[in-house]
DNA sequence: TAAGATCACATACGCCCCGTATGTAGATGA
DNA sequence: TCATCTACATACGGGGCGTATGTGATCTTA
């Protein structure tokens, strides 16, 4: 029974202190995880992290990066199998909200990471999502369902317009009430885009 | 030369600690201020903090409380002297990113603020400023300027909306470039909301 | 295949920061 | 004027974090 490999030890290692960290920031949050307690249920110390990750915050960015990797990969999914390119638009916008329902995007992506790793459209990772939709909205800007604006912006904004649907959502006492008005609203604003606007 | 009477000098204690607080919260961050130090610099010490806020949390509470009383009044301010109801609207949601463009609001109330004390739209305070939302948009259903749909939840999206302009704009290299890009971004997503869309 | 170098972690130490328990001086009220 | 209360300061203990150091296993090279 031979070991194995010393690089595949090492992706293992890494990835039980992701999975530990992930479950640790997503439950009692990223400032009252203690490095200790996380590492230990992962069977580690506090000196592999140190060795893999540099610091907290550099376990921080790897949890998120993974977490957007995931979301990443859902959105682009949606899109591929949409019937129409504006239709695919409002569906990518409607999954990212229901994505952001979940507890442990909340907690990690949306209240400590930008509290520890700044403005989140400045990190490589976050910036995936936001890429998938710019490249969206520029398609249908040059086609001219959309009005000519800057699709970058856009995308940036309409990022805290989905984030915020989802805090309503996720707030409320009636989720499915709250979450029928959110939708509602969010299409509202997204037809402002159009350039021949849909009757309300 | 008689002292001042205790309730002032209570006041006055209070308001040193908020001060301070408000400084190193809105530099270094939340985490990062250390209750000695701005204390200190308050010429005051953790007993003080403990005795009026009970906690560090509770301190960040209060100058929340300040700053969003503040930008509460800005905004009443420009809602009263608009021309039309529509205008007061618009110049409400781009007052509210200008002001979001202030380093410490960012740092506050954007990203500390949300991280330790949870979800913004349940402070009491930041309700204040969606409060006021609130307000105009119903107006502005019930005169059939607006499409019908929820206002609460409308102006909780729209809040996230206006934040994540903000970030752009801070963040960008060319700030009057980007002001521009999101406030054209803007004005048009708030076009949907009409029950009768402008021309593009 | 054996010796040396390297790497992936664990251990150990000190510092800072926080929360609480306790002390105290001055204001208040009779 | 004395008892009480309040607004703070001081003192103590604990925990978490970062770093410096140690160690055993793996890889390299001849």
């Amino acid at each position: 029974m031979a070991h194995k490999p010393r690089t595949e030890m090492i992706a293992e290692t890494r990835a039980k202190l992701v999975t530990a960290a992930r479950k640790a920031f997503g439950t009692v949050g990223y400032a009252e995880a203690s490095m200790d307690d996380f590492t230990a249920e992962a069977g580690l110390t506090r000196g592999a992290l140190y060795h893999h990750f540099g610091d907290k915050k550099g376990l921080l960015q790897a949890v998120i990066a993974e977490i957007d990797g995931e979301m990443s990969a859902r959105m682009s999914a949606v899109t591929r199998q949409a019937p129409s390119r504006w239709q695919g638009f409002v569906d990518e916008c409607v999954t990212y909200v229901e994505m952001a329902l979940d507890p442990e995007i909340q907690r990690i992506i949306l209240r400590d990471g930008p509290a520890v790793l700044g403005d989140p459209s400045q990190w490589s990772s976050q910036t995936a999502c936001i890429r998938n939709m710019t490249a969206t909205l520029e398609k249908l800007i040059e086609e001219r369902t959309v009005r000519t604006i800057d699709p970058r912006a856009t995308a940036h904004i309409l990022n805290g317009t989905m984030l915020y649907a989802s805090l309503l959502i996720a707030n409320a006492e009636d989720q499915r009430k709250a979450s029928q008005e959110a939708v509602r609203a969010m299409t509202a604003l997204l037809d402002g885009l159009l350039a021949k606007p849909e009757a309300a």
